[in-house]
DNA sequence: CCCCTTACTGAGCACTTGTAAAGTAATAGG
DNA sequence: CCTATTACTTTACAAGTGCTCAGTAAGGGG
């Protein structure tokens, strides 16, 4: 068990490892699941060496969804760097960047439902994130929509007045079609995505003009 | 802890509680989270006591999800014992019995993302599930879309041509949109349903009259 | 009445859980 | 080279895990 390699790692080099490791385990068996044994087993140390860098389980997951934010945070505005993003490109490079990393959806997938309890550690972030997606994506569609109020809707359904209600479909769309694809080994989150949900924002999500606005036509899946 | 009160009940009795009370709990904690002491002290009896009616924790689940089918199934042929219901028809009945038991809807939430792994006990029980499910939304989008194939389609948003693309959309939405709901807890899931998803299939969906189709109203968070 | 089925308890097994305390050794700074 | 920091181990603990086995007592059928 007690490995002998000591092959001693400084501290944030450690951390990652942890963290890219636990996150791997929470993906597969939740938080309630996991176990600090098999967290410090995948990173070829001790428990209590495991303790020395997260405090506790509690603090491994906290370090998890921090470090998550800071990437997330990273990637997005490297992604976006041009001007403000339109909501369908937004979607487009969000679920792009997600094909990519089944195992992190698949964490926010089981740690979503599973903090849905008041008293999971993980509660208070995923409602803050929750409020915060919604909030983002509302202004977005406000854009949207407000772009093509002449009359035609920009999006392919009746949005029914309010941007929020644009955003919360899209979230759930999002998360819905993410848990299929999850469920799915061999499908593509891109596919399933633009067969599934592309037409709600198909209109303005080609930057390139073979898409004229107005009609859409039924194309084959 | 052991109770003395030596409440004896005739199994299916206690069964029936038992399964009650397991189903908050999993609900609550997931299965990896869920504890047979939990449950044995919900019931008011011992571990081993418990054992003797569900015989493995594995079989408690097995119990839980085998009376959940039956349930469904009862309630939904009663729900729906009239002529062959249309999509839209089936969905407005779903939501409407979901929205009246949260605690089922997270208990398949959270079961729902628990069991992505291969390995978790219910993991063969919802692939088989998810696909019996697409497949009678399958054929139940087959009709609504070729009953109004003459030319403006039923639904308010291009089908893609595959009846199952629309299957998919229906229960990806409705997966996203009780995420939703469970996590704001004043919620209606009615009005959350109407508002986000509602005009997908809205032209069919009210048999009588009173719905002008157009407008609803705003509803709250 | 008795007896036999059966719902249930008590004790215990062989672990595993998260965490604390104290000690060891590798490394960086002077 | 020496010393202070610190990454890490060993040991230990108290509690909890699912589960087994043997016993007890309640309730219904004869």
């Amino acid at each position: 068990m007690a490995r002998h390699d000591r092959t001693r790692l400084p501290a944030p080099e450690r951390r990652r490892q942890i963290i890219t490791a636990a996150t791997r385990l929470v993906a597969e068996r939740g938080f309630w699941g996991l176990s600090m044994q098999d967290v410090a087993a995948a990173c070829g140390l001790t428990v209590p060496g495991l303790l020395h860098h997260v405090g506790s389980k509690d603090g491994l997951l906290i370090a998890i969804l921090e470090h998550r934010d800071a990437e997330d945070a990273r990637a997005l505005t490297e992604l976006l760097d041009g001007p403000a993003p339109t909501l369908p490109e937004l979607c487009a490079a969000v679920v792009r960047r997600n094909a990519g990393q089944p195992e992190i959806v698949r964490l926010f997938a089981v740690l979503q439902a599973e903090s849905l309890t008041p008293d999971h550690p993980a509660h208070d972030y995923f409602v803050a994130r929750q409020q915060r997606i919604l909030q983002e994506l509302t202004a977005l569609a406000k854009d949207a929509i407000g772009a093509d109020a002449s009359g035609a809707d920009i999006v392919g359904a009746d949005v029914g007045g309010a941007p929020e209600v644009l955003a919360r479909r899209i979230i759930a769309l999002m998360d819905g079609v993410q848990l299929q694809w999850l469920r799915s080994p061999g499908s593509d989150l891109n596919q399933l995505w633009a067969a599934t949900a592309g037409d709600l924002l198909r209109p303005t999500m080609i930057p390139n003009g073979s898409g004229s606005p107005g009609h859409h036509n039924r194309s084959g899946s």
